[in-house]
DNA sequence: CTTCTCGCCCTTTTTCTTGCTCATCGGCCC
DNA sequence: GGGCCGATGAGCAAGAAAAAGGGCGAGAAG
């Protein structure tokens, strides 16, 4: 697997080279911006007591109460293991709670509590104006293009869903 | 579905509540594409030896050898601390090694070993095909496109660099 | 037809890492 | 000598992979 490409500025002549490069710098670009989005998100959500992360629970739970931890866990494209701790955490912080499902025992159904059902709003306002930091002088269309490209990008990656 | 997302607020009914909304999906769509790609990315570089994030300051060394911790970290947009924890881990494992500069005795090189200077390509080449996979199928407009409002986020989202 | 066992799915636990914030220590410049 | 900058240490949390626990259902056997 050697694949030598001896110096980057090498340039065999070949327009897909310079696309290679500019791929090359996608994965840090994207991991620096996501650093941003998370730290300045982190801080706007700081204030309703919960962390980086919480918030797409949060939200989630919103939308459909009541739903698995494996259901959580998809829908916000992390582990299982990572969504069963950050719903402990959430429990001790008194904002969503465990209740066992009745027909199926292995089944662990999420639910919002009432101090969770009130940090909605906040925490969807301080996505929103997260968000709207980012994309602070974005035309509208530049971002859609944003969002669209970022979901491809995504798409492209999972390893399941590969059906090229 | 029942999504009822105008419940929350009664909004005021203009067209700038479109953009919102788009800028509110934005920060989970960079958050889990930044998951993808640092999972994808984490599995190319594993068989090499290192974890994902240590990547970046194995291509910065070898593009400017004898960086401080400081200038790593800014390079890299993480915190000092974080960069000193990753080059005592990566010095552990033999990539890097520390030297203290002669003239300040309050800096420290950072250099790449043999070891790591060996694993350079390997990684630049992990580095390039997640970044190719992860736009596959993309125009090289869109990738440019896609590094330029990246760069644009992260721009707008640096706390220090609010020129606004 | 009933019952038992095996396999699968979901959840949880454990261990590793990165990353941030706060706090500390040491050396340099003024 | 005092302030400042740079590196480091401690504590908290997310995220991933590997593995364990428990329940459900299907299929085989009586």
């Amino acid at each position: 697997m050697s694949k030598k490409k001896g110096e980057k500025k090498a340039k065999s002549g070949k327009k897909k080279e310079l696309a290679a490069l500019s791929a090359a710098d996608l994965a840090p670009a994207i991991t620096q911006a996501a650093r941003s989005v998370r730290t300045a998100l982190s801080r706007s959500i700081s204030d309703s007591g919960l962390y980086a992360g919480q918030d797409g629970v949060i939200l989630a739970l919103s939308e459909d109460d009541g739903q698995t931890p494996g259901q959580l866990a998809a829908r916000l494209g992390v582990k299982a293991p990572t969504m069963t701790r950050t719903i402990g955490r959430m429990e001790a912080q008194g904002f969503v709670e465990r209740r066992a499902d009745g027909h199926d025992g292995r089944l662990t159904k999420v639910h919002l509590t009432e101090n969770g059902l009130k940090s909605v709003e906040s925490i969807g306002q301080s996505v929103a104006d997260c968000g709207a930091m980012a994309v602070r002088g974005f035309s509208d269309k530049e971002v859609r293009t944003l969002l669209k490209l970022l979901r491809a990008v995504e798409h492209n990656l999972q390893p399941e869903a590969d059906e090229d």
